[in-house]
DNA sequence: AATTCTATCATTTTT
DNA sequence: TGATAGAATT
């Protein structure tokens, strides 16, 4: 097991003495030495398994870790306490709920949800929403809890801060009140249980002779303390992280922590692993020159055995479209050549970008898929179920009733759930008791309402059985049955629900299988995150990318206020992140590596030009092998020159009315495209830049290589594929 | 109250 | 550009 270890590998596998930190660069045999360190620890160091508390911050990662634990010892996953910290945190609270003086049912409250309360809470304070924004609100809140603050605990700073701490104090009663928890809370809570009742923190702090934390540099300050609560008299936390890729600040992530972390337990000497062993020297060599321009760093250098390789290749497009044709073409030439099993990643910086690429792969036949995006869990039509769900488990969930309540409608509108919400008050109630003492016709319907609910919390169904129940009792089905126009879609996600509750292995059974599904559902909504080696080209974020490998990764969109994105051109720290995420980009590549940009992209609707990404700029020339066809006339020199790239769509041939993309030439089978570079006998080599349709004639614009912008008709020009 | 229209926001990233 | 929330209309 530990022989196909290096020498600092194995050092950190077996290090045995109090606490350390691993500085681990990218493709250094992160995990193997997390995943071999903890059966080391088990199998060597005679711990029990329920003795090694593991955290990461992806569900993905945690996964991961336990599958490579458990196929190397023979332990059930469950006996392991290897998770997300919010997961971790969740299974605290849930068997300490007393303690931490929450309800056994309480529920989880994700971004969407905690901002819809929020936006709630503003407007029955009066409060004007230019002014005093739910966003900002929520960001404010978080920012408190991330800092272990309390509203009551804080002296306000102007009056400004003042009305700010009102709606946090009345989100905390809320909150309190309906049995809700927010992402942050669930830390907060568990770090104030845990601080309050030392006889249960002994219990942890006894059972946890070892503790891991992966990806250390994207811990936050809340984080890094309830780490210590825990792990600080065991005096064994082991740490493992990069600085250079610390890429979540926005979120309050602190690289600090890995400075504090060597003082606070006493690390005089952490291992450096350097080693990389996924990718080719060129692509690392353009990794380090593009991180050294990095101020504040720990600072290492990556460096491989592995030979060369081919070069980086960069290819500058005239549009969005014409880089993803690009994109397409080479796909389709590398699936040709017979590197069918080798993996592709096409990584971006916004999910938006995702679209032109699956709208193209899928009509050129080309398998893929696209991960983040909307969630399936954060679908409306599935938030609407669970809404119901919480509501059968808990009536006082005044939230999920405000969401379903006229889900499907009832005929009951704002007038009336003011009415109830009125009653409520006046009676102390939840809004659901208050039901009862509605009258009129609003009472019956909601009367109606009520009955549906209870008539299904008496029934003791297994869990897919309550919730196709529910889809179609509550009317929802036959509410997207009437739908024409996504309804169909979103039965089948409803349908998709029941099949993952049937999936869904309650992790405790002990526990009420309703609430552990619901927390699930919050805690892991990803629609299964991306995985290495998956056969269809995979579209993700760069955020979305950490952690994971691919033989060939395109990085598209390559343009400054893009890729740096515009937001972060307001300080150095900022740009530094957007710098770490290019070399988190770089560095997912094991051999071939293309960049790519477009001249001109359509942002919002509207075309913008932009130049090429100065990261690009930053990977020293020899590296780069230019394979655009207009690098000769040079990108941005046609931008200034006043070429109209607007209005084109990605329109097949069949639809006249509109300007197109791509036309077959009637003349031969071939077929050019917006992009190709073609030929033609007396202007020589150029580009088309677009194709127009009028009745039966066909144009391009073609732009040719020292000559000009020329208007072809297709019928009568001889044209030809370079 | 339900339907239709319009305005606005978003597209930086996530547990 | 496209989705969604809120306004305006029926």
């Amino acid at each position: 097991m530990l022989a196909s270890l290096n020498q600092k590998q194995l050092s950190a596998v077996t290090h045995n003495n109090g606490s350390m930190l691993v500085l681990a660069g990218a493709g250094s045999g992160k995990t193997k030495v997390l995943t071999t360190r903890i059966v080391w620890l088990i199998n060597e160091q005679n711990l029990k398994e329920h003795e090694v508390l593991a955290v990461t911050f992806s569900n993905k990662a945690a996964k991961e870790m336990l599958h490579r634990v458990s196929s190397k010892l023979s332990i059930t996953a469950r006996s392991m306490w290897i998770g997300t910290f919010h997961s971790i945190s969740l299974r605290l609270l849930t068997k300490h709920h007393k303690e931490a003086g929450l309800p056994a049912y309480f529920q989880i409250l994700d971004v969407q949800d905690q901002l819809s309360l929020l936006k709630r809470i503003i407007k029955a304070a009066n409060l004007d929403e230019d002014h005093y924004s739910s966003r900002e609100l929520q960001k404010f809140i978080n920012h408190q809890k991330e800092h272990g603050l309390r509203a009551n605990q804080i002296t306000p700073n102007g009056m400004r801060q003042q009305t700010w701490l009102d709606l946090y104090l009345e989100y905390e009663l809320i909150c309190n009140r309906d049995g809700l928890v927010d992402f942050t809370e669930l830390l907060l809570r568990s770090y104030e249980m845990l601080s309050v009742n030392k006889d249960v923190l002994d219990i942890y702090r006894n059972q946890f002779k070892h503790i891991l934390v992966d990806e250390f540099q994207d811990t936050n300050h809340l984080q890094y303390q309830w780490l210590k609560l825990l792990g600080s008299s065991c005096g064994n936390m082991f740490a493992v992280g990069d600085d250079d890729q610390s890429i979540y600040s926005f979120r309050g992530a602190r690289v600090a922590n890995m400075q504090t972390f060597l003082h606070d337990f006493s690390v005089n000497d952490p291992i450096r692993m350097e080693q990389n062993y996924r990718s080719t020297p060129n692509i690392l060599s353009a990794a380090n020159a593009i991180i050294d321009k990095n101020n504040e760093r720990i600072g290492k250098t990556l460096w491989t055995q592995k030979s060369d390789g081919d070069k980086i290749s960069l290819y500058e497009g005239y549009t969005e479209e014409d880089e993803a044709y690009f994109v397409t073409d080479e796909i389709k030439s590398l699936l040709a050549s017979g590197k069918s099993t080798s993996s592709i990643a096409i990584l971006y910086r916004s999910n938006a970008q995702s679209r032109i690429f699956e709208q193209l792969f899928y009509s050129e036949g080309v398998p893929y898929k696209v991960y983040g995006g909307l969630r399936f869990f954060d679908r409306q039509e599935v938030k609407h179920i669970l809404s119901y769900l919480r509501l059968i488990l808990n009536k006082n969930d005044n939230e999920a009733f405000l969401r379903v309540v006229n889900v499907p409608a009832r005929g009951l509108g704002s007038k009336a759930i003011e009415n109830l919400q009125n009653i409520a008050k006046e009676k102390n109630t939840s809004l659901f008791e208050a039901c009862n003492l509605s009258d009129g016709k609003a009472g019956i319907n909601l009367a109606k309402f009520t009955n549906i609910i209870q008539k299904i919390d008496q029934k003791h169904l297994s869990l897919p059985d309550l919730i196709s129940l529910v889809v179609e009792e509550s009317g929802v089905a036959e509410m997207y049955r009437l739908d024409k126009k996504n309804g169909a879609e979103r039965l089948e996600n409803l349908n998709e629900l029941v099949s993952a509750a049937t999936n869904f292995k309650a992790e405790d059974e002990v526990n009420n299988n309703l609430a552990t599904f619901l927390s699930h559902a919050v805690l892991e909504s990803g629609e299964g995150q991306a995985q290495m080696y998956e056969q269809p080209v995979q579209l993700m974020t760069v955020h979305a990318a950490k952690g994971l490998e691919f033989d060939t990764v395109f990085i598209v969109g390559l343009e400054d206020g893009l890729f740096p994105h515009e937001n972060c051109f307001d300080s150095q720290q900022n740009l530094e992140e957007e710098r770490r995420l290019m070399y988190v980009a770089i560095t997912r590549a094991c051999k071939k590596l293309y960049l790519l940009r477009a001249c001109s992209r359509l942002m919002w609707g509207k075309r913008i030009s932009a130049p090429v990404s100065r990261f690009v700029n930053e990977i020293p020339n020899e590296l780069i092998l230019n394979i655009s066809g207009i690098s000769k006339i040079g990108c941005s020199s046609l931008v200034d020159s006043d070429i109209d790239l607007h209005h084109l769509t990605p329109t097949e041939v069949s639809n006249p009315e509109t300007k197109i993309s791509r036309v077959t030439l009637a003349n031969c089978d071939e077929i050019i495209k917006i992009g190709d570079m073609v030929k033609h006998a007396k202007f020589g080599n150029g580009k088309v830049l677009r194709l127009n349709i009028d009745g039966k004639k066909i144009t391009a614009e073609i732009f040719f290589i020292g000559i000009g912008k020329k208007n072809l008709d297709l019928n009568i020009a001889k044209i030809e594929k370079v």
